[in-house]
DNA sequence: CTGTTAGCGCCTTCAA
DNA sequence: TTGAAGGCGCTAACAG
């Protein structure tokens, strides 16, 4: 009875590899060879060593496996707000990609904030992780290339390209673009649209698909018409009101994601506004929740979890020196009961 | 220049604080003296050691620290679905109580299945994190006691007393009295409940709850208007119809979570019944999102952003060996816009 | 104040 | 097939 009391680590630390050595009368090399399956070990070692194990409770400290090898076995997840459903989705994905092979994903938050994102970023560098994936927020290139030089990184929502940095971003002009032509297409001309926090690229070519929709179309758009948002429910029903206030009749909003939209359509019913019998309404994201608002809501799908499922198959090419291709997942138009046919 | 490249971890692998103490001319230890600040050192060395620092972008190797240390400075967080808001809104209530202290979450799933939670778990053990949370799931006490002999454990949604761990539920019971006790108030006396996943005490509870308010009102319940739903949306629309299809009357549904009443809702709209106008709905929860649903929910709140604080708090301090006090949070009923008073 | 000496727990040549 | 030895990067006595 070895008093290793003296360790930080409190009593329940399990049993050592060397100490399931002692126990099966081997060596601490043969117990990792028949952990790790290296050359052949006799069959009676094997079965001392597993008995051993069993006894003893015995598992491998991945700490200690990690330093040695040089591979934490983690990856490093930065999202933004893990509050976010869109996020929530995103994560999933990732999940569901590393599931099975071995590597775990550390999470931590940067809150679009690029000094936080920065400095998480630096955290889980230091514990090792072997790559990183990087859900969206406002580092630059630079930055993200910099981290680059030191594990693989994949990140979403930028455009990157270095040796061992893989970046994409969904086509958000081009959803902008789907959903005022799908308002155009329903006889629409006088659409709102509710803008992202324009600080963001993505709330940035919304607007302009939105645009290029309206001239392709030989609507004249009405710049009291573009108010904005800032991705969130609050900003959604202060842009609606400030729609409605401004007098200039319209007949359709396409709100910049759905949380927007949310937003307006409190904003609609406070006012008895009915959706979409008086108004037509888009969103942009299709959150697992726009299945179930009152109504439906028609709404621009961004495959997330698909977006999160393919970062992390990346990362983990990228880790294993292959190269990384990335087909990007495309955006597509769900059509449920906020938008109808004008008149 | 000497050549490393035989190491698995690629060129980035940052310099090592060996290599930062040769190029200062120091030895190690007043390197790692310099970092974790323990006796004094001579301003000239500290000069020298931070220039060599700078110089070689040097930052520990945290995977080391912490074997060398006996503790990873990481809480292993076991959430059973990353796509739940409610989950999402307890992670991150861990989270911000986590932020700023050196810890850092490394987050599983185990998806409500007690075999994988506890595979999850056993994983993290093994990455040696300093301490676990887990919330909610499905793991007996006896397992989540018995993880707790190897690292302090703080669990929510369980109950459950051993010298390291920690668990407390909130009082589904009376929230699902709170719940139905609100409808009563408002003069409604036939109400339906779509009862959670039965699996799950929380639903038991809410549904014991739900009976208690009755009697205790001497409103005689009728079982037709019970019926399961799995406290997800599609349960909760399918309830609904099951209700309505019954032809048993009632004015009122009491559903035993958010996601279930944005169910039940749905099937309402489909079939023209007006809420709050024709029946009153209330929910359990207080999901972010229930603020912005039409009409706005009803609904009792959980405050999960504090369970979650919560949680982490006290797990920070049975790791320090403090006692960890636990003031239970408690529901309120959130009056909005899906309940009215009957006729 | 500072360097030397031992490891933390594991893996991996290198010989035997 | 197996054991001994060395070391991953860092810290914590223990001497000076």
């Amino acid at each position: 009875m070895k008093t290793k009391s003296k360790t930080p680590r409190e009593a329940g630390g399990s049993a050592t590899l060397l100490e399931v050595a002692r126990t099966a009368g081997v060596s601490a090399a043969t117990v990792s060879r028949i952990l790790n399956g290296g050359t052949r070990v006799s069959a009676s070692k094997r079965e001392a060593v597993e008995a051993a194990i069993a006894a003893l409770n015995f598992k491998p400290n991945l700490l200690a496996q990690s330093l040695k090898r040089g591979r934490s076995m983690m990856f490093g997840v930065l999202t933004q707000d893990v509050d976010s459903p869109f996020f929530a989705e995103t994560l999933l994905g990732v999940e569901a990609a590393l599931s099975g092979t071995g590597y775990e994903p550390l999470i931590a938050s940067g809150h679009w904030n690029p000094k936080e994102e920065a400095d998480r970023i630096r955290r889980l560098l230091a514990r090792q992780v072997d790559g990183m994936i990087v859900l969206f927020g406002r580092l630059s290139n630079d930055e993200l290339q910099r981290f680059s030089e030191h594990v693989p990184v994949v990140a979403t929502g930028h455009e990157l390209r270095a040796p061992r940095a893989l970046a994409f971003r969904l086509d958000s002009e081009l959803g902008g673009y789907i959903a005022t032509r799908h308002l155009l297409d329903l006889g629409h001309r006088s659409i709102a649209h509710i803008t992202g926090d324009l600080a963001h690229a993505d709330a940035v070519d919304r607007l302009a698909g939105y645009r290029r929709a309206l001239a392709e179309a030989g609507v004249p758009g009405d710049e009291r018409l573009v108010v904005s948002g800032n991705f969130k429910e609050p900003g959604g029903v202060m842009a609606a009101n400030r729609l409605l206030d401004a007098g200039v009749p319209f007949t359709a909003i396409f709100a910049a994601n759905d949380q927007t939209a949310y937003g307006a359509r409190l904003a609609l019913y406070r006012r008895g506004i009915r959706v979409p019998e008086d108004l037509s309404l888009i969103g942009f994201d299709d959150l697992p929740s726009s299945l179930y608002t009152t109504p439906p809501l028609t709404t621009v799908r961004q495959p997330m979890f698909e977006v999160g499922k393919l970062a992390a198959r990346s990362l983990l090419k990228l880790v294993e020196g292959e190269p990384a291709d990335v087909e990007i997942p495309e955006l597509s138009l769900v059509i449920r009961e906020t938008t109808r046919r004008l008149r």
